[in-house]
DNA sequence: TTGTAGGCGTTATCAC
DNA sequence: GTGATAACGCCTACAA
């Protein structure tokens, strides 16, 4: 019963009589073929239930209408804003989306890369693992000049553009505002330095240290991946802390770990921010949630994934030139919260 | 100076002076290829730099290792910890996800559903749109065969699997337990009746009421998007109802809504839970973060997206019988919170 | 164990 | 405007 074949342009051509190139040509509704004639196609072509083979097309156009994308961890607030923001974007222009995670892991990255590859994407879109040395993986990419677009984790590469915001600035106006707060051993927790957003945070961190005259001290400095644990694990490090040695704020390079560092130091009995004012990154919901509310730099993971991905289907249709930016910087936002306000605390 | 032409099984024939069938052969690990020439050809692949076509592979073998992803929303914490899961699973099995958005729109995922078939992809996993009344639009993969899983917001079909939680029982067990912290007004925040989701936490809520002798009251019923939005409103209509007439407790049907509704009752001075308890469903980081904590409903997005793509793929693999379970349900557990602990809270 | 030949469904290139 | 024909890169009977 269950006919197997599938139905193709030629079934349409006989049935009407016409040959496979012109109802390939009234599928795509070409101007060269009468208005008469690709209205009788379209219509046999929903009599007959025709739809078209994408790689069939693919395989003879070379154009797969098909983005990569290749991120870190799916199941963050961040990055499904970004996937949002990207599935918008190539959903408008007719482009789909194929993701994949390489879960903070090279090999697994260099796996997909090659797998988006393979599948002969027609660019990818790429956020790097965190421990991503260099960039060599792309190689094939660039070499065959299939274009590639970085997002929030780049690196910089002449045959590609970046999209992301000036970790360096937004780290420099947190640390200030802290400072500004009357905060003068503030700590900073931070993300892996192989990853340009977090040595920017961290060297925005020490400019600002410096340019108000504040020692950078290397023991308020923690490295990690910025997680639940690790933010508990801060609050533990400062609580071991001799007195006089603890910080008076804490600059957090991701909203989580300054959450729950927070939650930790709030059930050892500390004030905040009296006794220790807090800054995070992102604005994820959760800080809007904690008590006080977190201070933070709000960015939208939407208007990244949107601005990437119409950018490089832009330059995919020819409208833009990939090379002519090596940079997008969007902008992004000092939201200040009650966990950061000393001084109206104080008051 | 750039060679446009692709690298070919047959260069890499040319090269060794074998057929390009030998080469197909060799490079799928043929066991009926000896060792030897085996180690040539993938030698030779490498050196020339040859990666296999997928699509080319696609056309001629009527599979495409890509299996459609549709879901309603991609930004929020339950939703990505899915698509996580599904990745885990895909990757695992040398499959790869493409993945599209409804924004809660029928119209959107009918296209999107035609697009998928188009990319021929093997199999479909689906969370339905909140306002899609049928599944008409999924007939193409009907009556094709290809295999059709729904997760979450599911719909029974002869021809599909279904994977999620019971909600039913979840929210009787939530309900049951604010009855036995003593609320005997319980408000519900609900979602579209369209969706089996809300409508089984609806029913679970009812029954609860019913065997515990008290009145499902209609003023207390309300139905939204669950958004932040809709929290706050739902509080604002609390707050208007005569005093008499409020809720001593609330049960959402997820924690976004229970937990803006608590922001907003607590900033207009309610106690919670002495003056009014709560519950949520999903077990959101917020959920963690909010004080008091915010009881809720645990259930694993990961463990659903795995499961749901696992099994899709070994009927793929024809390991499984796709029709063989109509349902595979998922535990979900109660995690009891101080927010709905109205006794403890009072002694 | 390897080679030959034809076709998967579409589109590009010429013709007319 | 429309038609013939040859690719695109790979796979798989069938033959050797």
């Amino acid at each position: 019963m269950a006919e197997d074949r599938e139905v193709t342009i030629y079934d349409i051509a006989k049935y009407l009589n016409i040959s496979a190139a012109t109802v390939s040509r009234g599928l795509k509704n070409n101007p060269m073929i009468s208005k008469q004639t690709r209205k009788k196609i379209t219509d046999a072509a929903t009599m007959l239930g025709y739809q078209s083979n994408t790689f069939a097309s693919s395989l003879r156009s070379r154009q797969t209408l098909t983005l990569g994308v290749l991120v870190p961890r799916l199941n963050s607030h961040f990055m499904s804003s970004v996937l949002a923001g990207m599935e918008n974007a190539a959903n408008l222009h007719g482009y789909n989306l194929i993701i994949a995670q390489s879960l903070e892991d090279v090999d697994k990255e260099k796996r997909n890369v090659l797998t988006m590859y393979n599948k002969r994407v027609d660019g990818l879109l790429i956020s790097l693992s965190a421990n991503a040395v260099d960039i060599q993986h792309l190689e094939p990419f660039f070499k065959k000049q299939i274009p590639v677009v970085f997002f929030d984790r780049v690196h910089p590469h002449a045959d590609s553009t970046s999209v992301g915001i000036d970790n360096y600035e937004a780290a420099y106006k947190i640390t200030t505002h802290l400072i500004s707060q009357g905060c003068k051993r503030i700590m900073h927790l931070g993300g892996n330095l192989l990853r340009n957003v977090y040595t920017d945070r961290f060297k925005g961190y020490k400019k600002a240290l410096k340019d108000h005259r504040l020692l950078f001290v290397e023991s308020l400095h923690l490295v990690s991946n910025l997680s639940e644990q690790a933010g508990t694990e801060a609050a533990r490090y400062i609580l071991d802390l001799p007195a006089a040695e603890r910080p008076d704020a804490v600059f957090s390079a991701n909203d989580t770990a300054a959450v729950y560092c927070m939650l930790a130091l709030k059930a050892a009995g500390l004030r905040i921010p009296e006794d220790i004012a807090f800054a995070g990154f992102n604005n994820d919901p959760i800080s809007k949630v904690i008590e006080p509310n977190l201070t933070t730099m709000n960015y939208s993971g939407e208007a990244i994934g949107n601005t990437a991905a119409t950018y490089l289907i832009n330059h995919l249709k020819g409208s833009t030139d990939l090379y002519a930016t090596n940079a997008i910087t969007l902008r992004a936002d000092l939201v200040i919260r009650a966990s950061s306000l000393k001084k109206d605390a104080a008051g």
